[in-house]
DNA sequence: TCTGGGGTCCTAGGACCC
DNA sequence: TCTGGGGTCCTAGGACCC
């Protein structure tokens, strides 16, 4: 059996959590740049405030000046979350973190101990006692059963914030209520295929021919419709597989024209990727760099390019990660353009142990690397003071726009909330 | 004026091998 | 006239997730 266990609302209850004036409010918290909507409370939701939406375009609505506005404030979540799975984690078997707000939770043998609502309930509590946090359980067979049972403790109050499907005929009724747009799994494409092969419901889905599903998709839906059925096709993953490919990629706070500052974030993003890369103990091999112009603005050309290169030795060096960053962003810029948008990207990793040298090239990996991406990793960790390099500047007039950005309640000495 | 930032998996098709 | 039957690896693109 399995618990899914999310937050609700999480951003927006980050951000009302330390702002208790807040509470039964209208709040939203708007994406990197302030550019969508990513969070709402519930009473945004019922303003019809929908997710996704362009924040300027709602903006000047009517009932705007009800509303809070957050920018995205990671520093916040980030810790908050690791609040919460920490608390997940110390009562029960094991979890998987599936998302920054969320846990898939093994129930293996609590049945022996109490009813699994209650444990649920347990989980719900003890969430709330530590962070203040509100979560929704469900719990099921599979992982996509404990997805729908999530969703239903969500959508009918009276569940009390915890569904248990273990109920064959409970699982039935809640299938057939269920469109097949809110299975996890089934997006908008493969949702209006199948509305059009006469399936509607998620009782329809799991009555449909497995083979007929087959053919007309893929396997992935397949097992989706086998985990409905209470097959267990997806298992529990306690320890996260080593990442494929990093991105750090952002758009800009204002349109990028020159090569010189265009230079300085891709300098800036490959410094983070670096990172990123050095964290997870890997090496990597490709290296890209993407930038594009806005997609939206009609009056303009859209102009979109990437060029990568292999490094001859796989490196997480920042300086081999910048140089070759910055050689391929040489080769795709283009005068002229208002770019709105870049990224470097990070992929084929070799671990600690395999990076083998290369038998024709001719610089030998750099002298003393790993000692000097530790003590620059040590430096930023540290609190202490940041270091980096100097291609991405220091004036960086392109970054991103973070307008109403709230303070750093939990991680920053000087932005702790004082008790009265 | 203004539209996020990450990821994963699968499939089809092309190039190549014997 | 007539052209097999296996494979592998790589890439691009499409679908999905939060």
């Amino acid at each position: 059996m399995f618990a899914l266990v999310d937050v609700n609302s999480f951003y927006t209850s980050c951000e009302t959590l330390f702002r208790p004036d807040l509470q039964g409010k209208p709040v939203v918290v708007v994406s990197n740049n302030d550019g969508c909507i990513i969070s709402r409370s519930a009473e945004a939701k019922s303003l019809g405030i929908k997710m996704g939406e362009p924040f300027f375009k709602i903006k000047n609505n009517t009932y705007s000046s009800r509303v809070h506005i957050f920018s995205s404030n990671y520093a916040l979540y980030a810790d908050l979350s690791e609040r919460v799975m920490q608390t997940l984690t110390a009562i029960s078997p094991s979890i998987e973190v599936y998302s920054i707000d969320e846990a898939f939770v093994n129930l293996s043998g609590v049945i022996n101990c109490m009813p699994l609502s209650d444990f649920g309930h347990e989980m719900k509590n003890k969430v709330f006692k530590n962070t203040g946090l509100t979560v929704g359980v469900g719990i099921a067979q599979t992982k996509t059963l404990a997805k729908l049972a999530n969703h239903a403790a969500k959508k009918w109050r009276g569940t009390g914030g915890v569904v248990d499907l273990s109920n064959i005929e409970r699982q039935h009724r809640l299938l057939a209520l269920t469109s097949v747009e809110d299975v996890w799994g089934v997006g908008r494409r493969i949702s209006k295929k199948l509305n059009s092969m006469g399936i509607n419901t998620a009782l329809d889905l799991v009555e449909s021919s497995l083979w007929v599903i087959r053919k007309h998709f893929n396997v992935v839906l397949e097992r989706t419709v086998r985990e409905l059925r209470g097959e267990q096709c997806l298992e529990l993953e306690e320890f996260a597989p080593a990442k494929q490919q990093i991105i750090c990629s952002r758009s800009f706070g204002n349109r990028i024209t020159q090569y010189s500052d265009m230079h300085q974030a891709i300098c800036a993003y490959a410094e983070r990727a670096s990172e990123k890369l050095r964290s997870e103990r890997q090496f990597c091999r490709f290296v890209s760099v993407f930038l594009r112009t806005s997609p939206h603005a009609d009056n303009e050309v859209y102009y979109a390019n990437q060029a990568s290169m292999k490094l001859l030795t796989p490196s997480n060096d920042t300086r081999d990660i910048i140089n070759s960053a910055t050689n391929s962003l040489k080769r795709i810029w283009v005068d002229g353009h208002r770019y709105m948008k870049a990224g470097v990207m990070l992929a084929d990793f070799f671990s600690n142990g395999v990076a083998q040298l290369n038998l024709f090239d001719d610089s030998s990996p750099r002298k003393n690397s790993a000692a000097l991406m530790e003590a620059i990793d040590q430096l930023n960790n540290s609190g202490k003071g940041k270091v980096w390099f100097a291609g991405q500047g220091i004036e960086k007039t392109w970054a991103m726009k973070r307008e109403m950005l709230s303070p750093a309640y939990t991680t920053r000495y000087a932005d702790l909330p004082v008790a009265r």
